[in-house]
DNA sequence: TAGATGACTATACGATCGTATCTTTTTGTG
DNA sequence: CACAAAAAGATACGATCGTATAGTCATCTA
């Protein structure tokens, strides 16, 4: 007999949950990143996750609710692994700058193609504006902008990198990116080279930072 | 009476069509563009064209060539619409390679913000591949890729942009860019602050050209 | 052991989906 | 006017959608 006034007795254990629901929630978040909250049913994310129908809607009363903690499921995946890219770029703080640099655009745009789910549901919602847009920005969102912002800014300030407008240049970054990561389906029918390989991400990246190293660090308004 | 062998006697020639079919046809683009291919339906498109959903499925028969058709549209719109963008920047010869690249970009940028359209068609298929995808390759991406690399080649020459890998800046730039219109829904609620605005365009093409214009003439691998 | 609870399943309902078939209206031409 | 063809509309069918509800089974507790 354990302790009589645990209120979950079971295997339940806050967000561990019984395991078949976390699979659940894995393979709806593919599904939503994949086809969209439109074109995403109970039906597809069941057979996605190997469970009947109706065991989908019973841990997700809604389709609503399924979407909603797919976000949250996703993005704490995220914050959990993003630490582990950047970190691998501190240990070489020997370095120069232009290596410092290059290796932290690799490591996150490695970490975009390892972790692709973000930014494809961000992109679905972002194309059709809707009260999950809203609820997005207000979770997710701001904090987002405000964290990238910060970082860099940070990194100006180790003059990493060149001391334009923050928010302007981390648009600029994440764009060059993450268009990568979008488009790469479609580069690698056409260019008939997957961009996720590693000569790729090192000549995209090489180039970029090319233009990044070279300006000076005064310059806008 | 005119011409006997004349196989389409009416309203129709050959595009023109019968004004409500381009109108279904300018509203399918809409709803495909904003709602991807599953998220779209007949009758959808019937009500954003105020016509009933059987006259959709009278001048296309069925869903695929409804989309298919659509697509051509847009990417004839967009092939119509970008030279009087483009043609803009060229009467301002005099002007010194910064100010020419600034206003190329700018133009484009606003180009892209006016006609989103086949960005976002683009974005809607690379999210999930499919054998519309691949017909968007053969169709139009092989010839788009091509004649960007051709257009950043042309520039590197006079010294308009800086000699890196021209597929790589193109990705960059285009990245750069794209990515501003199809975040802007997000940022416009995170910074307050439309996107699609003359003083954000050039504060935002302004730190792009930063960026540009200080990278050395000789440099990538 | 009886009952309660949570995990899971089966089934049904109304709505909408893409599609097919049919009838009505409009239009151009002999 | 007559008539054929195109344009436009009406209706129906099977499938799937999201949702609701009732049922089964195992586990834990009083």
């Amino acid at each position: 007999m354990k302790a009589a006034d645990q209120k979950k007795p079971t295997t339940q254990n806050e967000d561990e949950s019984s395991s078949r629901r976390s699979k659940i929630l894995a393979a709806a978040a593919d599904v939503f990143a994949q086809q969209g909250f439109d074109g995403t049913s109970f039906g597809t994310v069941a057979q996605a996750a190997d469970v009947k129908k109706s065991l989908v809607q019973y841990h997700f009363k809604s389709k609503e609710k399924l979407w909603q903690e797919s976000i949250h499921w996703v993005w704490k995946q995220r914050d959990q692994a993003l630490p582990k890219y950047l970190q691998r770029t501190s240990r070489n703080d020997g370095n120069n700058n232009a290596q410092m640099v290059r290796e932290l655009c690799k490591q996150i745009l490695q970490f975009t193609f390892d972790h692709p789910q973000w930014v494809k549901l961000m992109f679905q919602e972002a194309s059709t504006p809707s009260p999950r847009l809203d609820w997005m920005v207000e979770t997710f969102f701001k904090k987002d902008f405000a964290n990238g912002k910060a970082v860099i800014e940070l990194a100006q300030q180790q003059n990493l990198l060149p001391k334009v407008d923050a928010m302007d240049l981390l648009h600029i970054l994440s764009g060059a990116l993450i268009y990568l990561v979008n488009v790469a389906p479609i580069s690698q029918r056409v260019l008939g080279e997957n961009p996720n390989s590693e000569q790729y991400i090192d000549r995209h990246i090489n180039t970029l930072v090319c233009l990044l190293q070279a300006t000076p660090s005064t310059t806008n308004t």
